[in-house]
DNA sequence: GAATAATAGTTGATTTTGTAACTAACAAGA
DNA sequence: TCTTGTTAGTTACAAAATCAACTATTATTC
């Protein structure tokens, strides 16, 4: 037996491995931009995407949110509850199709969402300035191959 | 009032914005990965991630994977537990501190390791794939970058 | 060398997420 | 029309992550 457990024992490096790296990544570059949703407005990160989304798109079913978003059902279900507690959006029942529910934003919730995307806009400058814009431009194309979002 | 609260409101991309493009990826790029140490293994994320650690590093504490890995060292700690009760791993106490706890694999342990990494350096170079050589290497670095390993 | 602070790791309580079963509304076929 | 199936969204329960308080040990300071 000459297996030794103290050992690296082969050439696959982990900390290379695209999957953690990313996720990583994702971590690390959302980490002071979390302080500021939370911090700032009490809102998950689930909140703050369907905040975002409605703001960014206007008008959407929480299927639609769903959809872009890739998140479950039952994350978009409570976050839209809560955004809604907080008067950040409102749900009009769609009169052709009485299951739906249309989402909206409050005048509250296109401030927030205002100030929130503003800062998000600096904050995404900022991690961009790392590298050159032909590298963010390629870094996002290939970030959303990756994401399947082609 | 000419606000509409129905309507894109400015010029900020969420889909471009970097911590969620991050995101995304992430999720998406692991989740077939994941359905393997999963169902094969009935592995939770933070349990590969320190069979991985320690497959890849070898001997470590709790403490240096938790700083490799950016981790909480209660998540740490729980993910110990569940891979010592799978005999995976094993813990030996630090006589010089006996604070500390110096974890290694089994066997069985490497056994496991052996096979998902080989898998998960397979599955690697499938995604890196969708790329030239060059700009992997380069979306491998603006990771690194982003993730504060340099 | 006793008191205090710091560190490694664990445990318990709370919060958040994920899974599955559910309601309500619509659709389609016999 | 009356099953049967599908879809939008919610709710209940289980699993997991987070946060705070805890034990045991070592380091520091007076």
């Amino acid at each position: 037996m000459t297996d030794r457990n103290d050992a690296k024992n082969d050439d696959f490096d982990l900390l290379n491995f695209l999957p953690f790296l990313l996720n990583q990544a994702a971590e690390e570059s959302s980490l002071e931009f979390k302080q500021i949703y939370k911090n700032r407005y009490g809102m998950l990160r689930t909140e703050w995407r369907v905040l975002f989304h409605l703001g960014n798109y206007g008008e959407m079913t929480a299927k639609d949110i769903c959809q872009s978003a890739k998140m479950h059902k039952t994350k978009i279900s409570r976050a839209v509850s809560k955004l809604e507690q907080r008067r950040f959006l409102k749900r009009i029942r769609d009169e052709n199709d009485r299951r739906v529910e249309r989402l909206s934003l409050t005048q509250a919730g296109n401030a927030a969402y205002r100030e929130l995307s503003t800062i998000a806009w600096n904050y995404d400058a900022k991690l961009a300035a790392q590298f050159t814009s032909d590298e963010a431009a390629l870094l996002r194309a290939m970030l959303r191959r990756l994401a399947g979002m082609d």
